[in-house]
Parts: structure tokens; sequence; C-alpha cells
DNA sequence: GTGAAAGCGCTAACAA
DNA sequence: TTGTTAGCGCTTTCAC
């Protein structure tokens, strides 16, 4: 900056105040200034302009993976809004339980961020209070934090009415196939799954253990064990309503290679409409993880300005059904007394 | 860092040694340090390390987008290294035109990062000359660079072999379907065509550019387009080999909606082995993008500590063939002199 | 509207 | 082995 402000024959702190688009400058000055930088190639070194401001402009994440279309769209989405405000991005990948203990017991993004998102992790107690005194916004994603700042999808409600597309479709055993990881169900899981046996109550249904099956997700073998189970029931289900779209089209697949139709003789529907849906035609639960990101992001850079506006907002994204083509009436269907039913 | 030296009753510089594990420490100063620094949550800002040492244990990466299954899997996989040496991730998305020119205007990760890599563009020299005076490491992933450090896959070999399989298959009449993006065809995109072509002369077959057939990624109705052209011709292909897996399973989508049996009329093959080719049991030819991530990633930890070793290092990864359910031999097999075909 | 000077939190010489 | 001191490159008073 120092070879900036000899150039252009005037001082460091007017260099500095130039840079930063400040309306103290003379326009011959300024135009001066930023030509001397642009010959030098100059940028402003955030790491000094942080020492002194406190300020990194720079927001870190906390994601589980970022191998996956979710956790993909949603920083691609948090991405813009970012860059939109002149805000880097920095990444902390936590794929194990090791890593995980590393990072809440370091937690390196102490003064190294303006704000950190967390996204879609079950956190305990104990972390989400490691968090609290960090100094810095924090916003979870993905997760309710009672008290905190969140983000996330309504998924007892995106159940819901994934069940009911069902429903009104005349199917009345509708089975629910849900993920468990490697550590246990996901608080999504758990959403699902309630509105799941919200909307079969709702229509005056009983809830049949039975109907609810669990298999790891991306697991071929695993779905068709599901599929197994369903199927050896005394009375099978004539419809699946599966936690996410990847077991929905696992189990699709092994409906097709038992040679069971879909959907003419089993409807399946998904949750999430990622594009593997569209390639199968499948019958989903839409959720935007791209607006995630952008309002998740929009609610941290807000916080950052305003560090006590909001600190308790709960942001809760809608879902809607995208009937395609791997739901339709069951086969042969009981007579079904219609006005029983809520509206779709 | 000053309460931290106050409370282990030392000076700064000595907490500034301990936590930096050097080794000029005595055995009670460095649990004193530890604990106060423990007992006070205290994180060394990294900015104010940066502004000495000139090293910011930071890595930035150039990415068009973070929402794809390539991306995901690639910075994953350097993540993954990066972590292991203690080294921060930030992420610069552009995903277009304008994001572009702005990023090489200013150059922000000038001073902010110890090394950049530069995923998945094609260059313009002007780009790349730019990029030059970053005074960093620069490792250009996914594309070659001629002089400068790069890590890509081999495309020309992976759709010689893809190619190969087909003709190994007995077909005589293979298509390619190529992705055509906003900017034109992509560096891959170049390779693949030439491995393709490479396989068939080869193979003494003649290059026929009807059988060579674009489509925009990701979109049905090209596929459709595409295949429509191919089944048009008066001597159609009885087996397509497609630049990607999302266009080969698009191609499949739009021959079973025509009633055309995959592979029973048509063998179709992909390249890339995303989940979407399990899906559909597709053949294809597999890369590893979290290989590559790790790879580029140790690449730039290596020249970020010998800026001078390697400077010109092309590694080039391996990809190999799957075979699975969507490729078999063509429906009414030509007698093929077997002996002229090279091995898989 | 501009400059001089102090100082952000650390590390790296140098001394002790 | 430890402490003292001088900056790293910037922003921010405070004068002018």
């Amino acid at each position: 900056m120092a070879d900036v402000a000899e150039r252009a024959g005037v001082s460091t702190s007017t260099v500095s105040r130039t840079l930063r688009g400040l309306s103290t400058v003379s326009p011959e000055v300024r135009a001066r200034v930023e030509q001397a930088a642009r010959e030098l190639d100059f940028a402003v070194s955030r790491h000094a302009a942080s020492l002194v401001t406190g300020r990194t402009r720079n927001v870190a994440v906390l994601v589980p993976t970022l191998d996956s279309w979710f956790m993909g769209a949603a920083l691609s989405g948090l991405a813009l809004v970012l860059r939109a405000a002149g805000m880097e991005l920095t990444v902390y990948v936590i794929p194990g339980m090791a890593e995980r203990t590393a990072f809440f017991e370091r937690l390196p993004a102490r003064r190294n961020a303006d704000a950190l998102l967390v996204f879609s992790f079950d956190l305990t107690e104990e972390e989400t209070a490691r968090l609290d005194d960090l100094a810095m916004p924090v916003v979870y994603v993905s997760q309710h934090v009672a008290g905190r700042p969140s983000v996330y999808v309504d998924d007892v409600a995106g159940a819901v009415h994934g069940t009911r597309h069902l429903l009104n479709l005349g199917h009345r055993r509708i089975a629910h196939v849900r993920t468990v990881g490697a550590d246990g169900f996901s608080f999504s899981s758990q959403e699902r799954l309630t509105g799941y046996r919200q909307a079969l109550t709702e229509a005056g249904l009983p809830l049949d253990d039975d109907l609810v099956v669990d298999t790891p997700p991306g697991d071929k073998r695993g779905a068709a064990e599901a599929v197994g189970r369903l199927l050896g029931l005394r009375e099978p289900p004539t419809a699946v309503f599966a936690e996410q779209d990847e077991v929905a089209v696992a189990v699709i697949w092994t409906l097709r290679a038992t040679r069971i139709e879909v959907p003419g003789q089993m409807s399946v529907a998904g949750f999430d409409d990622q594009p593997v849906a569209q390639w199968f035609d499948l019958t989903t639960v839409a959720q935007s993880p791209s607006r995630i990101g952008r309002e998740a992001g929009e609610l941290a850079l807000s916080l950052i300005d305003e560090p006590d506006a909001d600190r308790e907002r709960h942001l809760v994204l809608p879902t809607h059904v995208i009937p395609r083509a791997t739901t339709a009436p069951p086969p042969a269907p009981r007579n079904a007394p219609e006005s029983r039913l809520p509206p779709d």
C-alpha cells in the first residue's frame, strides 16, 4: 500500500480511504490512487485489515461433507449471497467423529471469521454451548436449535403433504422407508416420520409399525431388504413414502427387479427432488437447498451487522409436492370415504 | 495472547513458541502455557500470524460451481488433505462470465492464500498469465496448462477404452454424444471426442461425422433431439458412447421412451461413474474426482513448501471401464474381424 | 480533504 | 530456555 501511496503521491491513509470507497476523497486524488493501484496490481491484505478492524470479511461453514446434492446446492446458494456482500467463504469439512471432536475442542473459526454456519449436524447441548461463546454469530442450518438463529425446511409439513398425496390417490396401506446412518436417525429423519404419521392419523388410519422400515442410505441391498420385509407382510402396502429420493429410487429399483410395476402395482414417492428424481420421473416432495443456503447467508450477514437482531430467528422454508410418474391410484381401489381426506 | 502470557506468567514470545510447538520451551512452562490457553479458550489469530510470517495457512480454490458431483467429490478429497496439513480452505465460486472477469481483474486471492487451485476452467492465455504473477503456487485441475503444474484425468485414454469396450462387443456403428455448454466445448469434451475417434481409427473404422451429435448437458429435450438425429440416419448406430453419464442417462431415457431396448437394440456407455450410473446400471468409464482433489492438494502443499519443485509437473490420472448392464453385443452382429481389434 | 502517528496481535531477531 | 524489541500492512484517531 505504501507503494501505491508513493506512486500516487499521497499518504497511505488516503490510499486506504480511496480503496474502501470512503467519500472523503477528492475526485482527482481518487482517480490517481485508483490508477496507481491498478498499475501495481495492488490488492488489500485482508489479514492486515482484519487485524485492525476486527472484521475478517470471511464467513465460515461447518459441513459434514461436500459430496452430496444437498450440500453442493446449499453452498452454491450461500456463495452467491456472500460474494455479493464481498465476503469470502471458508469451509470446514468434518466427515467423522474424530474431526468433529477436534473442531469443537479447538474451534479454529474463532477470530478467523465473522460468522459461522453449521450445516446438518445434530449437535449436542455441549457443542451448542461451546459455539455460544464463540463471540460471533452462529447460524444453524437444517436443524432446530432453541434460542439460536436457524434455517431449515419444514420436514414435518413436507412429509404430511407427501403422504397426503398418496392418500388422495386412494392408498390406505402406505409404508415409510427411512434411513438410519452411523449416528442413528437424523433430525430430518425424525421429522419426516412424524409428518408421515400425522397425515395417516388425520386420515383416520391406524399407525402400523410394520409399515415403517429402515435402510442405510444409498445402499441397494439395504433397500432390497426393506422392500422384502414390506412385501412379506400379511397385508402389504400399495404405496411407499421414502424419506429421501435416493431411497425411493433404490426401492423402485428393487420393485422393478422383482417385476412389480411402479406405479401400476406399487406407488413410490420420495423427498428432496434431487436430479435423480427427474431421471426416474419420481413423484417427490421438493425442497430447495439453494434457497436454504441463500437465506442462511443473508441471516448471517444481518447478524454480523446487527448482532442483536434476529438472534432467535427461526426461518422455516416450505416444500411442495411434485407429482410425477411413480405414483398412481392403488391397483384394486377400495371404496375409501373421500370426505375424510383433507385436501392435498 | 497477552492474557495467556500473563496467566501463565511468561512472555508472549513464549506463548507463541509453545502454541506453535517449537521445541525450545521447557516442559513445565509448556504445560503452564497450554493450560492457560485452554482455560481462556485461546485460539491464535491467523490474521495476525500471517501478517508477520507471510504465510496464511490457507489454500484458495477457484471453481465454476459447487453444485455438481465432480466438484463435490473433488473438494471433499482436497479438504481431507488440507485439514491433515492444518490448512484452511477458502472457496471462490465463479458461476458466470461477469464473476470470472471480476475475479481475474481483482485477483482477491492475492496475499490471502498460500496457493490457488483452479478447477475446471478453460483459461485463456491472458488469464493464465494473470495468475502467473500472483506470487503464489497455482495448480490447474482438470485442464492441461503448459509449463504449469496440472492435475487431470486422462480423458483421451478413457474415451479410447470406453469406445473399445463397445468395439469389442462387436459394434461397428458407434455414435458419440457430446455436450456443448455456454462457453462451447470444454477441454474434457474435446479430449473425449479425440479418444473416441482414436479408438475407431485403430479399429480400422471410418470416422462418420453424422455419428457425432451435440446436446446441452442435463437436458432431456436436447438428448431426445440428438437421439432423433442418430435414429434418422440411413445407417443408424448400434451403440452410443456418451461424453458424460448424465448424457448417457438422458439418451437411455429417450430410447426407452421410444421403445428401443437398452442394451437389446442399442448399447449405451457413459463417462464419469457418478452415482446415477449405478442407479441405471450404466456401463461407464470411471474417474475419481476425489483422488483428483487429493492429488491436487498434495501438489499444492508441496509447492508451498518448495516453490521451485514440481513447477511443471503434470499429473495424469487413470480411468477404467466398468462394464454394467447397458452394453451388450449389437442385435444383428456383423461378422467383424476380431483380430483387428486391440484388447480392451 | 489529507497526513502523521499509534496500534491491531502476532512472530522473529536479538539479547540475556 | 526465555524476554525484549521491532515490525508485518493496514485502519483509525486526531491534527491540520
